[in-house]
DNA sequence: AGCCACATGTAAAAGGTTACATGATTTC
DNA sequence: GAAATCATGTAACCTTTTACATGTGGCT
């Protein structure tokens, strides 16, 4: 139900098509929601069937015609529903823990160079997050007021991703000194 | 493969049922990675049709028969090979950020409900914790010299929830004062 | 000539959830 | 007598990922 939810909440602010829609959560919810274009499309042949959607297709030239996606008088009472429902905790689930887990298996320098791996992707995160963050905080106050709840969701992700780092950090510096402490 | 790398883990450690494993998952794995008895049944059959797995039944009185599964040697080099793999970086994917970031949809009063309600699951789930590795810090310090590195999950798991709900405190604070602000 | 952006799709496989099904023993 | 624990499974379904497929126009 979620894809579902994260559709129909973007297209109610704006229309657009399969193709938009991917853009736009790749730009907008991409920290805590993501889905493939195919996703997209299939979700929004079953959402058109089922009459939560309407389609008009607009013909462009120079350009491949496209399908634009508006909400149905349905589809907005979905929304309001989804919206209402009470959404389970979600669990961590992430295979880097379970390769850590499972750490006696490698040899130490290649752990090493797993971490850090996955620790300059972290950062790289943690960095487009703060850029995404610094772009809100230059939008005028009024829109920052209007906008504040949705804007929350990056807040923890950026809090989220220092806390990865630094016990990253901190992990990385314990399996240094052990490698150097089993040289001695 | 994920699963399928935490099955072989496992039962590498300790050969062991079906039954055996989903208990094992709950206790050890859990935060970081989880499953249902279904996906290890189904897991278990799949790994021992391709030769990964032997498997040896148990006849027990008072008790149900029970298919004890342990590693082949194709079973080791396998675990081996999934073990030195470069795992993905995860992406958060939680529905009440889509909740929150879809929050318009919602009276204030029962988006701080749900908050509330988060909020305590997630408390639940660093007490959980915190346990879990007061228990640890228990063991004779040879056993934690040894399973260190299986540890680190663990502490990760503590400083995602502390800084859940440090997040989470302060969005609901702001929560409250709109609510009452609105009222003025 | 090759790549990127635009635009939409099909098909298959893998991963995960939910419901149903059975049956003995132990604990409250 | 009811519920929990032990123990294994089938079936259906939903979600997600990966690969394949097509075609235009603009940029370098």
């Amino acid at each position: 139900m979620s894809l579902r939810f994260a559709v129909l909440t973007l297209l109610d602010i704006e229309p657009g098509s399969g193709y938009d829609l991917k853009r736009r959560f790749e730009r907008s919810v991409n920290h805590f929601w993501s889905a493939s274009h195919q996703q997209m499309y299939r979700e929004l042949h079953k959402l058109h069937q089922e009459g939560l959607l309407d389609c008009e297709e607009q013909i462009q030239d120079g350009r491949p015609d496209k399908k634009v996606y508006s909400l149905t008088e349905a589809g907005r009472a979905t929304l309001r529903q989804l919206a209402a429902r009470p959404a389970a905790a979600q669990k961590i689930r992430d295979p880097f823990l379970l390769q850590l887990f499972a750490g006696h298996h490698l040899p130490p320098a290649l752990m090493r160079a797993q971490l850090e791996r996955q620790l300059a992707e972290h950062r790289q995160e943690l960095a487009t997050y703060e850029a995404q963050n610094a772009r809100f905080y230059k939008r005028p106050p009024e829109q920052q007021q209007m906008l504040w709840l949705s804007h929350q969701p990056l807040l923890l992700g950026i809090e989220t991703e220092k806390a990865w780092i630094q016990w990253a950090e901190r992990l990385l510096q314990r399996l240094q000194q052990e490698e150097s402490g089993a040289q001695n």
